[in-house]
DNA sequence: GCCCAGGTATAAA
DNA sequence: TTTATACATGGG
């Protein structure tokens, strides 16, 4: 069963024939917020929150291959369907006009509503590691632990990935970052972490409570709020964002792009990604 | 084979 | 408080 939904192109008055998109699917799963979605000849194929979606674009229009049912439970809200980011987006230029470049470049970007503890785990994977090998470590501890559901494997929760040994998830090739992700979890499987509880807390105390995990330090923390716990105004900073906030925001603190910077934030990595050699140092 | 990866913990300056 | 180094591993 197929659900489509309609994300028209509009034409941007006075830039001629740039359109803007108010959600790409390519750009919104390839940015480096998630770790469980692959493409394949047509679209892109994932899981989450005990779902699986094949969704791909066709013109205008957005074709979700789900039940009506766990589009209007699930994946509405995982892909922030009900957040006007075509708003948000001209808000955030307006007010720092050099954004507007960036923004062009992924203007259908939008931040996943991801499960915090998936999200907690994937990023402690994510220190010194690349894309494609968090990938394969991601997958491995799904394929390995996590329980089996049509097409795939759900993302095992914590009181599972908890009694796991060290070796076992060095196995899966997590090297080093085994023992944060054994920390972690026993912290959440405890009580000793409240995952749910810190995704309210005011930011400087949810940033505080979720580096007293091991493993966890500002990016990290910052990577859970952001796309975990839909903190919009968490600002991940890493050598890349760094030296691109440098250049087009020199003095400048995260801060200045108010309650969506993490929005701003996803426009510039995705742009200093796209011109690598540009910010290479 | 070599370089590097959406960092963090730890030690030293 | 700032700066340097190890860390496990495999994709490119």
């Amino acid at each position: 069963m197929e659900t489509r939904v309609n994300f028209p192109q509009k034409e941007k008055k006075n830039r001629g024939k740039r359109v803007e998109r108010v959600f790409e699917v390519g750009a919104t799963l390839e940015c480096g917020q998630c770790f469980r979605w692959e493409r394949g000849e047509q679209g892109y194929t994932g899981i989450a929150f005990g779902r699986r979606l094949h969704i791909w674009e066709e013109g205008d229009e957005i074709i979700f291959d789900s039940t009506p049912e766990d589009f209007e439970n699930i994946w509405y809200k995982y892909f922030d369907l009900g957040t006007d980011y075509e708003a948000i987006r001209e808000e955030l230029c307006r007010a720092h006009p050099k954004l507007r470049e960036m923004a062009e470049f992924a203007p259908g970007i939008r931040i996943l509503r991801q499960e915090s503890w998936e999200t907690l785990v994937t990023f402690l994977l994510s220190q010194n590691n690349n894309i494609p090998r968090i990938k394969g470590i991601v997958r491995r501890l799904c394929e390995g632990y996590g329980s089996p559901m049509e097409g795939g494997f759900r993302f095992p929760p914590a009181e599972r990935v908890a009694e796991l040994s060290e070796e076992a998830l060095k196995e899966i090739g997590s090297g080093f970052r085994a023992k944060y992700i054994q920390a972690a979890a026993r912290m959440a499987a405890d009580g000793e972490i409240d995952l749910n509880a810190v995704s309210t807390m005011e930011l400087g105390e949810a940033r505080e409570k979720l580096q007293t995990i091991p493993g966890v330090g500002p990016k990290v923390a910052e990577c859970i709020l952001l796309y975990g716990m839909h903190r919009m105004e968490a600002f991940p900073m890493d050598v890349w964002m760094k030296r691109a906030m440098e250049e087009f925001f020199p003095g400048e603190r995260p801060e200045v792009f108010g309650e969506y910077a993490g929005i701003a934030q996803q426009y510039i990595y995705h742009y200093s990604r796209l011109h690598k050699e540009r910010f290479r140092g």
